[in-house]
DNA sequence: AGCACGCCGACT
DNA sequence: GTCGGCGTGCTC
């Protein structure tokens, strides 16, 4: 008799714990490790599914009441086994189920309700579209000129077809045009996804471009220790522009000689059309791309070729980190800086050290990859867990960009009162002359800022949460006030709800107030604006970025987004309005984002043949992420940084885990919190700071009580969050509370 | 007595 | 997560 060990799929603590069932005779082929099943379960034999992780001949159990599988379902790819040992160790590192580790790590993930998206595709070539255009043109027919305008300008770039919702509602094309187009063979509708191979057909193109000195010696250094088998982690720390991917590649390309394939990560934001391609032009069909608008068919389509063998490379975002490969030789992850490596659902992993432990698991090297790396990756070249390789020079010659620092406190004393410094609105000037384009980033969203009373000082704050509301603007005006943290709305009031006086207003900037300062102080300047708010879906964003990159605009305002991956060759002066906006959080990686903010920041003037010109406005002109972000400095700005965290015992020196205690009261949120630190008082080799009230005391009506634990020893961690989940489970009188915890290291 | 409701524990 | 068992308490 064969006994399958299933875990059920249902996240809850009790249950997470392999269950034994028979397994049928007919079934015996089929019940394989990794393999999805039914089975009946519970009092009521409700049919479950689960998935096995385990077979043996011995019972554990009862054998008269161990009951059978129902059914080893055959469409799932069968996870192997490597990658159930691999769920098993993000389990016990993260503290997550079984059961949401395995769906982790399993291609077929639950089905989230799916959005059927169409796109449309052109079917003839450019140049007759481009044809069709101006005859429709001629018969004023404006709504198909704007469909194939849509489809010229993407399809040059991107090549990812159209929209179609956005094509019906954005370009107000009606359904039954689009069928016209279709009828006459022009385009074709279909549901089919993002990214698909535009050189189907062609073969890989062999010309390789030639290294530089660098790039050339950090190949050699792999293949050569690849060659021996040396299998480790390594990071290239190469400035912007320096050729990170063309090193990629070439080791990519060695490890595919011997056999083996790779997966290479990148972040969500970088998966444009632009690396694909070149992935594409170099692998040709080797190569597979993962992408959050594929389908879960679709995705399971891809798993499935890399597990059948039919590709050999992987590009994707995190979870193409669990592509089913035998035989895996090589995981790079580019932007390995970035925070969307970092799972905010459980498990709570970083693709970083996952992909760690499965190349350990597997014998395949890491390469890691940024110009500005993590202090984690940094730290651990140090340590020797990785080789650090260092790309000095850009690629083709182009010259770093220079920085200057303007210290807004002397703007005060000068009486500038505007949010230019006189530097800035001089150089600003000179571009507008000159005809070359400026961006001007301001790092936060919306009207930010609060409303409040200038009368009694109150400031209007959302019901639920303990944060203060920002103003919107809404049919032209400010007057919407939005909670950044639960989305609740309400109308900018007229006067002020405590004290009833009308001198309400609004305070603090955003990058709307920037534009209509912009406009107001340099009237001849078009002017653009880029931010979550204008930028609703992915046509927003490309229409703006098109636009300014055609010079269709001088200067163009915007957030965070603005600052990763574009290249505006005709971009020579970059300002950074408020430098130290993002120094001030009270997080203790404040000054690491703020550092790699300003160096990506700098790092997209001058891009083209002009040198560029970088201001960085701040209060605080001597603060050390500031000056080195200058200087592209990295080992600057990484040794202070390093002596602070040091200094405060915080990762990567050492590891904290951070405990929300939640109630609906507050006295019993504090109650709590007092209660968990007594839990774990006097544990040997862990410090415990706080408790006190969070950040946000108080979100979506439930106030929230914060505590720190710090240990070198990430183990003590684990087993501090197992002892604080079983006191909740215990203790009766806190049922309606809630605790959560999160890891940093 | 009869039933509604809520809590607890078991689930192979 | 979900079901059934069982205790409490309320009502026709």
């Amino acid at each position: 008799m064969l006994f399958a060990e299933v875990i059920v799929d249902i996240s809850v603590k009790s249950l997470d714990r392999p269950f034994q069932y028979k397994i049928p005779e007919e079934m015996e082929q089929e019940a394989v490790v990794g393999a999805p099943v039914v089975i009946p379960f519970g009092k009521g034999n409700r049919q479950m599914k689960g998935f096995i992780i385990g077979l043996s001949e011995t019972p554990l159990y009862d054998i008269n009441r161990t009951k059978s599988i129902l059914k080893v379902e055959k469409q799932g790819v069968v996870a192997e086994s490597h990658l159930l040992s691999l769920a098993y160790w993000m389990k016990e590192n993260y503290g997550a189920s079984m059961n949401d580790a395995i769906k982790a790590v399993m291609p077929v993930r639950r089905e989230i309700k799916e959005k059927v998206e169409r796109f449309i595709f052109p079917v003839v070539s450019w140049e007759a579209l481009a044809e069709q255009r101006k005859t429709f043109e001629r018969k004023h027919n404006a709504a198909r000129v704007r469909l194939l305008d849509g489809l010229l300008q993407k399809g040059s770039e991107s090549e990812n077809g159209m929209d179609y919702d956005y094509a019906v509602k954005a370009l107000k094309v009606s359904a039954s045009v689009v069928q016209g187009l279709v009828e006459k063979g022009l385009i074709q509708v279909s549901t089919k996804q993002l990214y698909r191979n535009p050189l189907t057909g062609q073969e890989a193109d062999d010309s390789r471009a030639v290294l530089n000195a660098e790039q050339q010696e950090i190949v050699n250094q792999f293949c050569e220790e690849y060659d021996r088998r040396i299998r480790k982690g390594y990071l290239i720390h190469g400035v912007t522009g320096s050729g990170k991917t063309e090193v990629y590649m070439h080791l990519i390309e060695h490890v595919l000689r011997e056999g083996k394939q790779a997966i290479m990560l990148i972040p969500e934001i970088a998966l444009t059309f632009q690396t694909v391609k070149r992935f594409y032009a170099r692998f040709g069909e080797k190569v597979s791309i993962m992408h959050s608008k594929l389908s879960a068919g679709e995705r399971y389509d891809q798993f499935l070729r890399a597990k059948r063998g039919e590709i050999q490379i992987m590009i994707g975002p995190r979870s193409a980190l669990f592509t089913p490969f035998a035989n895996l030789g090589l995981i790079v992850m580019d932007e390995e800086h970035e925070s969307s490596y970092q799972s905010d659902t459980m498990p709570k992993y970083h693709a970083r050290e996952v992909a760690m432990q499965r190349g350990r698991m597997l014998g395949a090297s890491v390469v890691l990859g940024s110009a500005t790396p993590s202090m984690e990756a940094y730290y651990r070249c140090g340590t020797g867990e990785y080789h650090l390789f260092t790309l000095k020079h850009r690629a083709g010659g182009a010259v770093p960009p220079k920085v200057e620092i303007v210290d807004l406190r002397e703007e005060l004393k000068a009486k500038n009162y505007s949010i230019f410094s006189r530097t800035l609105q001089g150089k600003i000037e000179e571009r507008l002359e000159k005809g070359e384009q400026t961006i001007l980033f301001l790092n936060r969203r919306g009207y930010a800022g609060f409303v409040s009373c200038r009368l009694c000082g109150e400031v209007i704050r959302c019901e639920s949460c303990s944060v203060s509301m920002k103003p919107h603007e809404y049919r032209g005006r400010v007057s919407l006030l939005k909670c950044h943290y639960c989305g609740a709305e309400r109308k900018m009031p007229e006067a002020c709800p405590t004290c009833g006086s009308k001198y309400i207003g609004t305070f603090g900037l955003g990058t709307q107030q920037v534009e209509e300062l912009v406009k107001k102080r340099f009237q001849t300047a078009r002017v653009l604006r880029m931010d979550a708010d204008t930028t609703t879906g992915k046509e927003g964003h490309d229409q703006i970025l098109r636009a300014f990159s055609e010079h269709r605009a001088d200067i163009l305002v915007g957030t965070q987004m603005i600052v990763k991956g574009h290249d505006f060759p005709n971009v020579t002066l970059v300002g950074i309005l408020a430098a130290d906006l993002s120094l001030n959080t009270n997080d203790y990686r404040a000054a690491e984002r703020t550092f790699q903010l300003l160096a990506q920041a700098a790092g997209r003037a001058g891009r083209g043949k002009i040198p560029g010109e970088v201001i960085f406005q701040t209060y605080q002109p001597k603060h050390y992420s500031i000056t080195s972000a200058a200087t592209a400095d990295y080992p600057l700005f990484y040794r202070q940084e390093l002596a602070i965290r040091q200094m405060l015992h915080y990762p990567p020196i050492s590891n904290i885990l951070e405990v929300l205690a939640f109630s609906k009261e507050q006295e019993k949120a504090v109650e709590l919190s007092l209660q968990l630190r007594e839990e774990i008082d006097g544990w040997e080799k862990a410090v415990v700071l706080g408790p006190n009230d969070a950040p946000v005391v108080k979100l979506r009506d439930w106030y929230r009580r914060v505590m720190y634990i710090k240990s070198p020893d990430y183990a003590v961690l684990c087993d501090i969050k197992n002892r604080l989940e079983l006191f909740m489970k215990k203790e009766e009188i806190y049922k309606d509370c809630m605790v959560s915890f999160s890891f940093n290291r």
